[in-house]
DNA sequence: GTACTGACGACAC
DNA sequence: CGTGTCGCCAGTA
């Protein structure tokens, strides 16, 4: 089921993020989205663009302790807009498959 | 089997 | 939006 779930987030385009729940969902497994973060944590599979993956709020759930805020730019380097409370515009920016 | 943890989600205030 | 509660399930001990 790993490799289900990371193929999902294989597909997630630049410039667009997709939640937990939605790639869970979209791989076969709905309402396990825990499991989507808690694979992201595990694994390290190259060039995987984990930092499309954020919570329902459209908020980055990690702590900030430095990683937050390497998603934050790496997001934004792809054209992706925080507003002033670090939260992304999921009707701008979701991916929609 | 039980208990706890965790990059979560839906819903109610 | 912030908080709290409950549900979810693979791993681990």
């Amino acid at each position: 089921m790993h490799k289900k779930i990371i193929d999902i987030i294989y597909r997630i385009p630049a410039g667009k993020v997709a939640t937990y729940g939605q790639i869970a969902a979209f791989a076969g497994f709905p309402g396990r989205a825990r499991h989507v973060g808690w694979i992201l944590n595990q694994t390290n599979a190259p060039n995987l663009p984990w930092f499309r993956v954020i919570n329902s709020k459209g908020s980055i759930s990690l702590p900030h302790n430095g990683k937050y805020e390497l998603q934050k730019v790496l997001l934004q380097e792809e054209g992706i807009i925080f507003d002033e409370k670090d939260f992304i515009n999921l009707k701008i920016f979701g991916w929609k498959p």
